[in-house]
DNA sequence: CTATTTTGGTTTCTTAACGCAACCATATTG
DNA sequence: CAATATGGTTGCGTTAAGAAACCAAAATAG
């Protein structure tokens, strides 16, 4: 049966994880960030099979996470955007590079520095912080009672 | 052939997809993150099949974002624990939850809401800022070009 | 001491997803 | 009209996921 869904589970790193959760759909989300918008930009520069590159963008577009546009006179060319949704996963793109770029450097050496337009200032690490901004580990974090129990093993044992 | 790699790829996004960017990986890291430990717990709380579990656990250990610990008397019991480069993934799924509770709402409209545990506070929206504090858009970064050219092509084209 | 349960797996089998390559339709270019 | 670019779809073989059964060592119950 291949590939579980939570859709109806409340844990929503879980809910995330149906949409960009697989192998591709986060890369074509980051290459989108790049600037990429065309099927075949996708499909060259990731090196994705065609089918599903397909299967994933649709997925994509369904959940509101890119959206097609349609270019050129005759509408016989497409584009895929990123939505605010899309680009809201900004965040979670960036937290994986740095942990990436930490724990898995790379081999040629270069870690690819994003900076900002603006000021030219390079990017912080991320950071998990209280409101008023002290930073937060694992350890430093607790879960209500009654939340944790159903966090993310809900969806299955009623399912 | 199925699952592509990416372990040469000079895009840390994609190397961090290798070891955390299939379904489970990130759930049984959010999960050891909750505090389960045991195989069993795992296998429960998650509803995962225990041959998937077995394999995912072994290969966050080969990629030391879990470690091993046998405890008990006579080392029949393990326990499974995160490392520090596991502990370092909190940042990406705090930033994954708050993706999914904030587009994708919890069916029963109670997201889970962690807290710190000393002062109560709650987590604030994770954010990607400049050095100096400046938040920053998809927009409003820029990589250099040389960089962007091969930021996750290379693998593919090479390989 | 034996029977049962717990724990941490492995094996088998079916089904779904992936990857490749070929094919296709429309629109542009020459 | 031919060639090419674009955005797909279709077929087919391979691989990975999932369910359930099986297994062995250790802990626990009686």
């Amino acid at each position: 049966m291949a590939r579980k869904r939570f859709d109806d589970s409340n844990c929503s790193v879980a809910r995330a994880l149906n949409e960009v959760g697989d192998w591709w759909s986060l890369l074509i989300v980051l290459q989108a960030m790049y600037g990429t918008r065309r099927f075949v930009d996708f499909q060259q520069e990731l090196g994705i099979a065609r089918n599903i590159l397909c299967d994933r963008l649709t997925r994509l577009v369904d959940n509101q996470v890119l959206r097609k546009v349609e270019v050129g006179e005759h509408g016989s060319r497409q584009e895929y955007r990123l939505t605010e949704k899309g680009r809201d996963l900004f965040p979670v793109v960036i937290a994986l590079r740095q942990w990436g770029d930490k724990w898995n450097p790379s081999p040629e050496g270069v870690p690819l520095n994003l900076r900002d337009r603006e000021t030219g200032q390079a990017i912080r690490p991320m950071a998990v912080q209280t409101e008023g901004g002290k930073k937060l580990t694992v350890r430093d974090v607790y879960m209500p009672e009654e939340e944790a129990a159903e966090s993310s093993g809900d969806g299955q044992k009623t399912g």
